[in-house]
DNA sequence: AGATAAGCGGATAGCTCATCCGCTTATCTG
DNA sequence: CAGATAAGCGGATGAGCTATCCGCTTATCT
């Protein structure tokens, strides 16, 4: 046996967990790892073996959609409209942002409990810098505003949405419309130009 | 006895225990009723007796800061200069929501425990829609963005500055450059002009 | 097929929350 | 001022949740 390898029955409670922690998420409902371990019809201690804290399984929950993001973030540098790649890019993490409740609470930590977490924001992270650099060579983003700006600003935009509330689409758009009005204030000013 | 006057001893065991919550909120630490009631030297029962949940304790740690805004509110309708009027209010709504940790919360909230948080909160909004309507009746205002995205937006700028982290006058220097960069966004653009 | 250890499950100890009830003390009245 | 009254106090306690431990099961390797 390789030492990486997992049981299969290991295998397959992991994938039971996570799906119904995804379920979970997907109702707006806290996980609790008791209550997960219950719903996935499995003993506790399986579940706290494989994720010590309710935070670990929350960022497995959200890590493909980190990866999808950071993807994008990567082919969006492809694009030759430096600001139209920023805007595409950060319209996708809003969007997913509202759209995935996982993501909100995982973005807004600083400290991740898994490594692996670490890693994808990182490189999410160096994706939205590159993006912010390339748009600022091409003079259209104020000098004031940093790549350490990025993501606490997309973490604000997606609690603007959550406070103002409403239903799924209704806040697909709102997060379209506050994404909209930042993105005005991106470029300098006149006295700034 | 008038119907609504509190026992001597009540009413200085009421003001201890909002002085001990807002120590514990000025720290940064989580208010539970338990902690609270030893800290302050009190028996369980009395904090429970005077706030049934942490919630109404932290809506009565942030109701004087409310009031004050709310003030501020009243008073900016004199400024002749609509949109200095409409800046001078939201600078003074974030700054307070970064300063005092027992704001945040409450704003975001939209069920409050204490009908008086809901009288403030409305009055509050009441002031911010009268400013917003000032100032989009002098064309500073684009059209989609209405009262209902103002509390919002205002907790979206707190959130992202919490996310920023950073020392206290850090996060005051980051709230102002972000609701700098709002403010850009807020007046229509050439194209809805 | 048998050996081995990785993995499983649920009982349970530790902790926090919120209520209840007998006692204390402020306030009112004569 | 003294007694009566009920408002208010305090801490013991039960209910509920979290996380760990250990004897049993089962997948994997030879």
């Amino acid at each position: 046996m390789t030492t990486t390898s997992l049981r299969k029955d290991a295998a397959r409670n992991w994938e039971r967990i996570v799906a119904t922690a995804r379920d979970l998420v997907d109702q707006g409902i806290a996980l609790q790892l008791n209550d997960v371990a219950h719903r996935a019809g499995l003993g506790v201690a399986t579940v706290y073996r494989h994720f010590a804290t309710p935070e670990a399984l929350l960022e497995t929950v959200a890590a493909p959609c980190l990866e999808a993001l950071a993807a994008h973030g990567e082919q969006a540098l492809a694009d030759p409209d430096a600001w139209r790649a920023l805007e595409g890019f950060l319209t996708r993490v809003v969007e997913a942002q509202v759209t995935d409740a996982a993501l909100p609470p995982v973005a807004a930590t600083a400290t991740d409990a898994l490594p692996r977490t670490t890693e994808l924001k990182e490189s999410l992270a160096s994706a939205g810098t590159a993006l912010l650099d390339r748009a600022r060579a091409a003079g259209a983003v104020r000098p004031d505003l940093t790549a350490a700006d990025l993501v606490p600003l997309m973490c604000g935009v997606a609690h603007a949405v959550a406070v103002r509330g409403g239903g799924h689409a209704d806040r697909i758009d709102t997060a379209r419309r506050y994404l909209a009005i930042l993105l005005e204030g991106v470029p300098p000013t006149p006295s700034q130009a």
